[in-house]
DNA sequence: GTCTATAGTGCGATAGAC
DNA sequence: GTCTATCGCACTATAGAC
């Protein structure tokens, strides 16, 4: 056993486990239980047993704690696009990306994405901070774009237009009853949003 | 001359003009000198003339009072959907809706639009705010198409595409040198959305 | 119009890993 | 010595309750 291995588990004790994970934890269950304005800082501190400044050295607000791993979440979307075909069109490199961001999202992670879209849901200012990460999702697919040399708008309206296509398709994969996988859901959607332009 | 009439130049005169437009007002200009965090809401109730209790009876929140005339804003998106032409395409009819919306917003009004851009771009507090509104839109827009019997999750693509086009030209009608009107730029966006599809 | 809870910050101290 | 995770205390401002 590795010197490393040894001090990993002291921490371990003394700490219980990753301060981060643990925060974030409570704070998704305390959200679901009481709901987001009626959940003091303290408390999810002290759920995770940790104190309420430490709180704000992981996050840097109340609402950040129930977006983490955003960084990972994105680079799934951006990581393919640099090594598309040179000559395909800006929404189907968007289209490949998005679909390749999400095959993440598996059926076995449907309920815990549920709850955290649960608690979401039912708070404006989560839902705020929702679409700021979403923005932000949608501002790297354009860098990434841009990078190939696709032009502005161009590249912000397929960006735009992937993230828009996705935030669909995850709301109907997380709808009541629902059996399909969110890729699934997803090239459907694409096919729909060209679909638009036909008469009704 | 009526009461009622009297009284309102009384109450006018008293409190100089109407309360709600003073602290809008006091609110961009110290946004943009100070910045978001270096303002607090006594400030800018005291720049009004008023007390900080009266800043929340008006704005619920810090945020708030940058984006007044929210109803009015997006019923000049909404109203015209519902007598379009019954065959129409939905992005037609969204396209249609955008563009009546917008023509609200003329040159005379860009120097304003500036202003106020550029407080909420230097805040993310702001820019939040801002996305929740444009969502709201969305599902403003998406709901009027609803009403005309146009399905899910073709109406919300419609909608959100409309918004997306929207934001676009928005950011480019701001751009620094722009002389073209919004309604222009937002109709070459709407071509080039519909491009997004042909190989680059 | 006053009172209060709590979100969020600044600065500093402690303690262990390396 | 540095780096990182934690706690402690004092403080301000927002926002809501009374």
């Amino acid at each position: 056993m590795s010197a490393t291995v040894i001090t990993m588990i002291v921490l371990m004790v003394r700490w219980e486990a990753d301060g981060r994970d643990r925060l974030q934890k409570a704070a998704l269950e305390l959200y679901t239980e009481r709901g987001f304005d009626e959940t003091t800082v303290a408390e999810i501190a002290q759920a995770a047993g940790l104190t309420e400044r430490t709180f704000f050295r992981h996050f840097a607000d109340k609402r950040e704690v129930i977006f983490g791993g955003q960084e990972a979440f994105q680079e799934r979307f951006t990581t393919d696009i640099a090594t598309a075909p040179p000559d395909a069109a800006p929404l189907d490199i968007i289209g490949s990306a998005v679909l390749a961001g999400s095959e993440f999202f598996t059926m076995e992670r449907r309920p815990h994405s549920l709850r955290r879209q649960a608690v979401i849901a039912a708070h404006p200012e989560l839902r705020e901070r929702d679409l700021l990460k979403m923005a932000s999702l949608a501002g790297a697919l354009a860098d990434a774009l841009r990078a190939r040399g696709v032009p502005e708008p161009s590249a912000t309206l397929a960006a735009e237009s992937g993230v828009v296509v996705f935030r669909v398709a995850w709301d109907q994969w997380l709808t009541d009853g629902n059996t399909r996988s969110l890729v699934d859901i997803e090239r459907e959607a694409f096919q729909q949003l060209a679909a638009l332009t036909e008469r009704g």
